[in-house]
DNA sequence: CTTCATGCAAACCCTTTGCACGTCG
DNA sequence: CGACGTGCAAAGGGTTTGCATGAAG
């Protein structure tokens, strides 16, 4: 179905994965480099970053960007185009099929004359968890 | 109408609307810096920073996060709630209502738990000029 | 073996902060 | 005049790069 990328199994590779999937909202790099450390892992700065790039390109992961200013990631199944919507109490976050957006867009694209080729909707807000628990 | 954020009208700020209103499409603060220096401009990068803020707390300015992860900027008018089209090739840019985006949020939170207060929605693609014009 | 990935450190942004001076109102 | 804004320089983060070493296929 796709040309998959080549790249190596390497054991950085392998832990970074690891320790993405121990995660459960959103995270920086400097999150995972901390998670790293912790762990007593040896891996490079640089590599934790060639790595995330290199997953978002597989679509394992999706960069967001809080409204914050903040680049972080979120993990997600490379699935059909999708969006995240982020708790912004505990960090964590859903993904939603972007049903309905697509004939917004095209309106959009209507009306404004542009040729929409692509489209970033993020939505934040409380998750179930945190809106019972009360948090503000 | 709005409690109006208590301001000065000093000269760094005019010049600075003034640079922003010679633009066209978005921009960065480091190209709003490079203006001023084109200009003989004496402004500090600090106050760019900080007029920037201000401007957006006004709603004269809205942040984007492009697509590479830049932070940009864009006039706008101090309206309703919008969003913004980009164009990828040029750099122009269009406010457009959200219509119906409210429907698809709702949507979304109904099927998702989360209580969503906020999102963002950025849209990229050709302007009508660079359509003609060919550019990919 | 050859190619690709790693780690390290330094280099490079971009953005914020502390502080003394200037100025708007 | 008093509060607020400015410029400068330095600090602070985040991210990238150059390069020699090491592992993957």
């Amino acid at each position: 179905m796709r040309p998959s990328i080549t790249t190596r199994e390497t054991a950085p590779r392998k832990a970074i994965a690891a320790l993405i999937a121990e995660r459960h909202g959103h995270f920086t790099a400097a999150d995972l480099l901390a998670d790293a450390r912790r762990s007593n892992l040896t891996i490079g700065r640089a590599t934790v970053f060639r790595t995330l790039d290199l997953f978002a390109e597989q679509g394992a992961l999706e960069r967001l960007d809080l409204p914050s200013g903040e680049h972080a990631y979120v993990a997600c199944v490379p699935t059909e185009h999708h969006h995240h919507v982020v708790c912004r109490s505990c960090g964590a976050s859903a993904e939603v099929a972007d049903t309905g957006l697509q004939a917004v867009v095209r309106q959009i694209g209507d009306r404004s004359g542009y040729r929409i080729d692509s489209h970033r909707l993020e939505l934040y807000g409380l998750c179930p968890t945190c809106r019972r628990v009360g948090a503000q």
